[in-house]
DNA sequence: TCTGGGGTCCTAGGACCC
DNA sequence: TCTGGGGTCCTAGGACCC
């Protein structure tokens, strides 16, 4: 058996972990630039914020009903993630962290006789040292675990705890699962499954297999098996390295100067190029992206992108920068405004297999000796304090976050004060 | 009229996930 | 005025090889 634990609501949750005068009122989280709500209470929910719904659209709905509104704070809910994955892992030998919010439990190897009653006493231990509340879904498979979870999430509010123990309770919840609610059916094969008369979990489990093969691939021959109790997903027990690693940011208005459109390459190349570095690995080619906004139709649009492979595969920050901004020269057109741009490390090679270049006149090691001096510095700063000049100092593109809530956990001036 | 057969590697694009 | 960011896997088709 497996168990999938996930947090609920969880950068909402985060936000009433420091401020429980928040708890029983709606909450909503927004994405970057304070653009989409990404993340609702249950209170929001119910006063019908959608998932994904722009901001500026229920600004009505917000003042009318006090929802409180919060910018998007990774760090904490980055860190109050970790806490929570901790406790989880002590739960059971072998624990895959799937998200920022879930996790899979292999519970196969424990000699617990109620799962039931494991559920809950993981549910109370997290609640009680974190703060969070999670739903727990148990069952043979990992897609089977994940649909208990969500029928947990709707039917089982009092114990936030549900095991798909038998044929019985495996049926129960495959009816209740329409199509387009199982893991892995998105919009397209939902749309796909419902033409062919299957409305829920419990039809599809009734396809042929060639069928299926045919029209959703081995991708949905693996679901069939997974929906019918032969678990056919792999389980990834140690995260493995990143094969692409992106950056990406809308900026705060747009941006029409090649200069500042610059800096902000140069930051996210930097970005890119220290994420390497932690993971140990080194890119074989850069790709940069710039874009205007496909929502202003009035605007003259312009969306362009370029690869360009380095000659020695590097995680070195002055020298993909470099290469990115000879990048930005080739594809910026002057005349548009734009909203958006991105950079894509690929091709990664672990830092050790890196192929050197036969005319490569670099001191690399020198280069890196560098780079991992200010990892250092600025890891122990806790922000960037070393950094290029074409970095720039004022971002002009930068973020919008009007509601930031202080990062309680991670920087020692913005902790919780009490006062007596 | 008629134009081989079998294989690998790479890339772009689609679909999906949170 | 205002519309997120970061990933993975799979397949089809083209380029190339002998």
């Amino acid at each position: 058996m497996f168990a999938l634990v996930d947090c609920n609501n969880f950068y909402a949750s985060c936000e009433r972990v420091f401020n429980p005068k928040l708890e029983g009122k709606p909450i909503i989280v927004l994405s970057n630039n304070d653009g989409c709500a990404i993340a609702r209470s249950e209170e929001a929910k119910a006063l019908g914020v959608e998932m994904g719904t722009p901001a500026f659209m229920i600004e009505d709905l917000i003042r009318d009903n006090n929802i409180q509104v919060f910018s998007s704070n990774y760090s904490l809910y980055g860190d109050l993630s970790d806490r929570v994955m901790t406790i989880l892992s002590s739960y059971a030998p072998q624990v895959e962290l799937y998200s920022i919010d879930e996790a899979f439990l292999d519970l196969s190897q424990l000699a617990y006789e109620d799962l039931q009653e494991l559920g809950q006493r993981i549910r109370a231990t997290v609640r009680q040292h974190t703060g969070i509340p999670v739903t727990v879904g148990i069952a043979p498979t990992k897609t089977l675990a994940k649909m208990a979870n969500r029928f947990a999430k709707k039917k089982r509010k009092d114990t936030g705890v549900h095991w798909l123990k038998g044929p019985e309770q495996i049926l129960e919840a495959l009816e209740f699962t329409a199509v387009g609610d199982i893991w892995g059916i998105g919009p397209q094969r939902a749309k796909l499954l419902l033409r062919n008369g299957f409305k829920t979990a419990a039809d599809l489990i009734k396809a042929p297999e060639d069928w299926v093969l045919k029209q959703m691939t081995v991708v949905g021959q693996r679901l069939l098996n997974e929906l019918r109790g032969i678990p056919s997903i792999e389980w990834e027990l140690e995260t493995p390295p990143k094969k692409s690693i992106c950056t990406s940011r809308s900026f705060g208005k747009l941006m029409t100067e090649k200069k500042d459109i610059s800096q902000a390459v140069a930051n996210y190349t930097a970005a890119c190029a220290e994420k390497l570095r932690t993971q140990n690995s080194c890119a074989e080619k850069i790709h940069l992206f710039l874009q205007t906004n496909p929502h202003r139709v009035e605007d003259p649009q312009y969306f362009r992108s370029i690869t360009v492979p380095l000659t020695v595969a590097s995680n070195n920050t002055p020298e993909l920068t470099k290469t990115a901004l000879w990048a930005l020269n080739k594809i910026f057109r002057h005349g548009f405004k734009y909203m958006k741009c991105g950079i894509i490390v690929m091709d990664l090679v672990p830092a050790t297999e890196v192929q050197s270049g036969l005319f490569d006149k670099k001191n690399r090691k020198k280069d890196g000796q560098v780079m991992q001096v200010l990892d250092k510095v600025n890891r122990q700063f806790g922000k960037e304090l070393l950094r290029f000049a074409v970095q720039g100092y004022e971002k002009r593109y930068k973020l919008r976050q009007a509601s930031l809530s202080p990062r309680y956990t991670t920087r020692i001036e913005e902790i919780v004060k009490v006062k007596l």
